[in-house]
DNA sequence: AAACTACTTTACGTTTACGTAAACTTTATC
DNA sequence: GATAAAGTTTACGTAAACGTAAAGTAGTTT
């Protein structure tokens, strides 16, 4: 019970912002499963779960090959033996070390866009200063500084 | 005064294990811009910095398209007039928003890769609970427990 | 029944980010 | 001075992730 059983492939496009040739698309790298009436393909609620994880693996750099991946070992390992138990949490370790380094990345990125924010900020006040330093004498009309 | 002034070409693809096929296609793409002695290109710590945030940017899922334009826009912000600065101002603001997404898809990864791990973890304890209950008797002769 | 709308399949085209091979030059080493 | 090692250009190839027709079907509205 997840707000509603199933879903059209335009209803998710819409909702997800994809294009109904992506979601298709998905379907054929067997990366979502629907059922079908006649030809029509029927969504559960458990695709639009995976849709919205292959969506968000793309944002974080997943290719869908990898995705697609993750979701066949998640499946085996529900019903899983011991050896495939094992495999997955030491993939979920490797995918650990993924994440610190995005957020590594994320920090670094930080710092720098404040740094060039600043910089931008002391750029204008320089600006400023030389206008108010043209203009107070009186007709320098001609463009503002060295460009 | 960067550690170093100079790098070939196979030095910043050790450093950073990227191919010089690579760093050539950065440079065709005019991400790079290595001078010459000869033939030979000559990279300087800019180039090194510059090959840095090419890669950060791909893990990042940004496109090199998208890193060059920023490149390029920087360039011209620093000796740049009024709406240049301003405009960086927004584009700075716009990858903030970025990032706070990114942080946002980061932090759900995390908190279903651990409910993940959990189910693992339950899973295999269950398994073990069935072993013993199957071999209590006598012979366990086999491993011992969880390898 | 005609038209419209949403859905379907098939299939070729496109962009990005390189890989890979071929053939050549320059620099270092024995 | 031969030969290997590292560098170069040119150019064709490729995988991923769709875009974009083209042409057909299924239901439903007028």
């Amino acid at each position: 019970m997840d707000i509603k059983k199933t879903y059209s492939i335009s209803e998710l496009a819409k909702e997800f912002d994809v294009t109904t040739r992506s979601i298709r698309f998905y379907e054929d790298q067997e990366l979502l499963r629907p059922s079908r009436r006649g030809q029509t393909r029927i969504f559960s609620s458990k695709d639009r779960v995976r849709l919205k994880l292959i969506l968000r693996g793309k944002r974080m750099g997943f290719s869908l090959a990898e995705t697609k991946e993750l979701f066949d070992l998640w499946d085996e390992t529900l019903s899983g033996n011991e050896k495939q138990l094992l495999k997955m949490l030491t993939i979920l370790e490797n995918k650990r070390a993924h994440l610190e380094q995005q957020k590594n990345d994320i920090a670094q990125a930080e710092m720098e866009m404040e740094t060039a924010e600043a910089r931008c900020r002391e750029a204008l006040a320089e600006l400023q200063k030389k206008k108010k330093q043209r203009s107070p004498a009186n007709d320098e009309t001609r463009q503002t500084a060295e460009n």
